[in-house]
DNA sequence: ATCACGGTGTGAAGCAACTCACACGGGACC
DNA sequence: GGTCCCGTGTGAGTTGCTTCACACCGTGAT
């Protein structure tokens, strides 16, 4: 698996640097060694998206690779970054070198699956509690840090960006949530004090506030 | 391709049958013969949210089958239907014996991220009309039909709850569309008549009703 | 040091979509 | 032919979230 790295290039980039955008073609794939990348969509009037932050030890680009076609999304250095790109040159002959390879891949995209449809799930059927709270679970999870005091690296525009709501409407609950000591509010950061709360809220299907 | 369908059961089953359900373990693969298939999920106060509609010709089951975890969703026979089945055991030597299937699969797997993620976009970044109209040229392109004249055989009901509102206000929108003859409703069926104007309201980020 | 900017915090007003309530019509089954 | 039920159609009132408008506070650049 590390062996893919031998024909890989190193580039680093700045915080704010478009890796692809949406339409492109998708001739390569990209692990990240240090930063993260944010995988978002935007609308014409300005709005955006954000589908994934890829961390370090992470792998995107995968999808436009695989399939040979367009890229479904823009890809932007949210911190600043360093990558190895693998073309699809190199690429494609290395997997049929490597049969296992291909079923890394597919529980790979397994995984994406999952990621995306449980974000339509929580947009579909949960208010903005609910929402808010399986947003954090799901990246306190990601990071994989000690059960308690989880610290989520992430401004409030991002995770509105994420939810789909606005920044404004995320400070107020999570406000309401820092005022219960369930969540403490640092500079670009999150720590989740109380999961069991946010749990009970996620699980529900619209997040209500009682008292 | 087809040579999987030696190892396969053939099913058949009444409108309204659970297939499975999420939690369940995965261990087996469905191909839709006739009939469609429903994959949902439902939140505990009732409200479900349907993430994609299976067709004729088309496989689901494939991402607990593949990566071994339990169901990340329900699903339930839309409409009777014929099933084809097949069984981990028998599958997993099968795709060891044909490594053009695992590529195969990758591709399945892209096309299904590259369809949820779509339903992302449309659920953050759109309100009403453009969800609606992305919704339904999906299914038009889904169902792949003549350009013009497009029959979709789907509920309003459900088509609620693939974009995430009320069957109310989807019906509103449908009659003010149907006022201007882009759609003609009828019962159990959506038919478009201009995919223009739907295109056109699908793409911007969000759908304004002019006049 | 101070300036600028990005991130945070907060209230008032507005509106899009929801909830609730009910009426109609067609198809299936008796 | 009647009756039940599901899908559709529609209006009045409510609300959760947005929009807009600002103020505050770090932090990095000049």
């Amino acid at each position: 698996f590390d062996q893919l790295c031998r024909y890989a290039k190193h580039v680093t980039l700045k915080r704010g640097a478009a890796i692809f955008s949406k339409g492109d073609p998708g001739n390569s794939l990209f692990a990240v060694i240090s930063g993260t990348v944010k995988i978002s969509i935007s609308s014409p009037d300005g709005r955006n998206a954000i589908l994934n932050l890829i961390g370090a030890g992470e792998i995107f680009g995968e999808i436009a690779l695989l399939d040979g076609s367009a890229r479904s999304a823009d890809a932007i250095a949210n911190t600043a970054c360093e990558l190895f790109t693998i073309d699809r040159r190199e690429f494609i002959p290395f997997v049929r070198s490597q049969p296992g390879l291909a079923m890394k891949f597919i529980e790979l995209l397994c995984t994406r699956i999952r990621w995306t449809s449980d974000q339509v799930e929580q947009v579909i059927l949960q208010n903005l509690p609910g929402r808010l709270a399986s947003a954090l679970l799901r990246l306190t999870e990601k990071h994989k840090l000690a059960p308690q005091g989880r610290t989520i690296a992430i401004t409030q525009q991002e995770i509105s960006e994420m939810v789909g709501m606005t920044r404004e409407s995320i400070n107020k609950q999570l406000r309401a949530w820092a005022a219960r000591d369930w969540v403490r509010l640092e500079h670009g950061a999150i720590v989740v004090l109380k999961a069991e709360p946010l749990q009970a809220l996620a699980e529900a299907g619209s997040g209500d506030e009682g008292e």
